[in-house]
DNA sequence: TAAATAGTGTCTGTGAGACACTATACA
DNA sequence: TGTATAGTGTCTCACAGACACTATTTA
């Protein structure tokens, strides 16, 4: 009962990162480089390698596909697994999508970042896979801490905040309501420090920092 | 870069059933008939085949290793990808996870029925896969409702729903307060007719029919 | 009648959301 | 001073949970 003919699997990788100036999370696409809709544009992905974790292949398609530094990766983890067997023109392929957060302060220069809610048409099925994907990353926002803390670094401020939970769920919070919501979010202090006010002026925002979480 | 060398899917099914006279959710695990633990309970898994979907795979764990009719199975679902390299002795597998409801008026001989909280030693790393997974079948009982629906059936009273609810989350809920959850369920209806009372005696509990859902 | 169980009604606490009002920046 | 923004304090609503009380069954 020996079975050679598995299904391949691949790893597809959601990577956002918060651009301050844009004001926004933004999604990382790139054109790809070989054949099967070679030019189009795509979520970085790679063929999982015999033993290899699904973390240090998303890793790997980060690094390779989009051209970003591994140690700005701050935190990945597990989003759905995608089985339509015609989703790769090459064969049946299994598609493991991951999310990856890359550190705000890092250089991000080399991948295409657009909003999660206005990515252009992808390649293989990855439209379907960022259109199902994006209410489970909005879902995790102040839930999971490590994908919180990925995407808004070490230290942020109240108007950050705002900016992150507006791009990820649609709506922006009150600067109250959101400010409870962060009081009781494990391992984040208020701290007494403001920030610098916006051009426009406004009120300094407090600045907010990751206690137990790097 | 042809690459051959990719790791191999397993789909491995928590399949779940209501037993009525057990009072109880109880989870299937079947003795393994071939070499990897030869004796040994597991959860019902089978590779992946080339470009088998998912719940197909699942569907034919189910009745290969456990027996049952796959007619019997009211719904599927994922639950998490298990990337541990070392999970196999055989070599590196991936497994994924699925979920799987029996429908509680099927014949269910074949496989061992034993509560989720109280599963024996099982081969592979299927003690950690039912360990991760019960918090989030727990998490889908009354919002999921396929989920909700395939384990109830169509037809259940609110004795039956208090039951599920304590195998899932490990405390029985007020039947009040269950009833007022039940009414915010979706395609969830509250009939007139009330079913026999326990052996014990007791009021007769209500029945709760689903509209929408098969 | 006693024990068991379910259903109705009520109360409390928490968390989300809306909003008035105040505070503090830039132009 | 006007505009923009954040922070404080309330208010309301939805929902979960606890529980008193009532209803209906078996033993």
């Amino acid at each position: 009962m020996a079975r050679i003919e598995s299904t391949l699997v691949s790893v597809d990788v959601l990577t956002l990162r918060f651009d301050a100036r844009a004001r926004a999370v933004l999604l990382a696409v790139a054109p790809r480089g070989s054949d099967p809709f070679a030019g189009a544009l795509a979520l970085p992905g790679v063929l999982l390698g015999r033993g290899e974790r699904l973390r240090d292949a998303a890793l790997r398609a980060v690094t390779g596909k989009l051209g970003l530094d591994g140690s700005a990766v701050t935190a990945t983890g597990q989003l759905a697994t995608f089985d339509e067997p015609s989703r790769d023109p090459r064969g049946p392929t299994l598609s493991v999508a991951l999310w990856a957060t890359v550190d705000p302060a890092a250089p991000a220069s080399g991948p295409i970042w657009t909003p999660p809610a206005e990515v252009p048409a992808l390649a293989f099925d990855h439209d379907r896979i960022v259109a199902d994907c994006r209410p489970m990353l909005a879902d995790r926002l102040w839930r999971d801490v490590p994908f919180t803390a990925g995407l808004l670094g070490r230290e942020f401020t109240t108007a950050q905040a705002l900016d992150v939970t507006e791009s990820l769920t649609g709506d922006r919070p009150y600067p109250a309501n959101l400010g409870r919501t962060m009081d009781r979010v494990p391992g984040l202090e208020r701290t007494e420090q403001h920030a610098a006010a916006l051009p426009k002026g406004g009120r300094p925002p407090l600045v907010w920092r990751w206690t137990s979480t790097g």
